[in-house]
DNA sequence: TTTGATTAGTTGTTTAACTAACTATATGCA
DNA sequence: TGCATATAGTTAGTTAAACAACTAATCAAA
């Protein structure tokens, strides 16, 4: 079977995603450092609302794989920050509108600069043809499992 | 600059690490389906213990990639449910070595079963030699960020 | 229209991660 | 030897994840 050596030697380290948990502690150590009063997870949420602002807790959920639960929580928190309003939706009223407040807007570019900064120091030294090879295995497999 | 393009295209789903998240889960489902108590974070202890019993809460930080207090609660978890003990050693009596149960023991076999069809599940369709790619890639980026 | 199923979000509970602060033991050097 | 430092592990507090059970609003079909 093709990938028997694969799940031989590295099964573990590939389920548990030491290289994200890698990323991410580093990340959340230079917003600490930086005095970003902002966890990853808040970070993450806040990541997509940049994108596009004004969506609802569940498009969230879906775009940060998170459940409904996690989700209630995290934007809860960033409420309490007083970086999200909660507003309803006139078309539906069972959805809630999570919006940027201007606080929020003003962390975006200094957030995304550490981010970058990462990655750059998580990335040194790997060509970019194997980071590609990279993306589109864990891309399959979050494809397969979905 | 070589990684600009991944940067700005997968940044986010990278560190967040979605496709380990997605193996995790689905191993998790099956534990419960088959019965098994027991999470993921306390099957990767037991996974190390069954290749090196008798090892310390340190090793075991190093070989999971955790923290002590989060080590101190996954071994007071795995007490608990009777599948490991704690007893001093003898050489540095600081230290706490961690022993397998046998009721630990007689989990390896079903446990690690399902992890393979987890992974055989999740790498579907994924030719061996770019899975190699793949696991080269995350471990530079352990390997630059520890 | 009314009833049954679905969807959006919340709450409660358990487990885990991370930081900081702590105890106890061991080590190394003056 | 004695004292400073380092190491192993624990405890406390906050945040988050997963699951189940729940409320409220919407939709669809008889």
């Amino acid at each position: 079977m093709q990938n028997n050596q694969f799940k031989k030697s590295e099964l573990y380290s590939f389920i548990t995603g030491k290289a994200s948990t890698a990323i991410a502690r580093r990340l959340q150590r230079k917003f600490n450092q930086a005095g970003l009063n902002l966890t990853i997870e808040q970070w993450s949420v806040l990541y997509h609302l940049w994108k596009e602002d004004g969506i609802s807790q569940q498009q969230l959920c879906h775009a940060t794989f998170r459940d409904k639960p996690s989700m209630t929580r995290l934007v809860d928190n960033l409420e309490k920050l007083k970086l999200v309003k909660r507003s309803s939706s006139k078309d539906d009223r069972r959805k809630k509108i999570v919006s940027l407040t201007p606080e929020a807007r003003n962390l975006q570019e200094q957030s995304m600069e550490l981010a970058n900064q990462t990655l750059n120091e998580a990335l040194e030294k790997v060509p970019a043809d194997k980071i590609d090879v990279c993306k589109e295995v864990l891309q399959v497999v979050y494809d397969n499992l979905t």
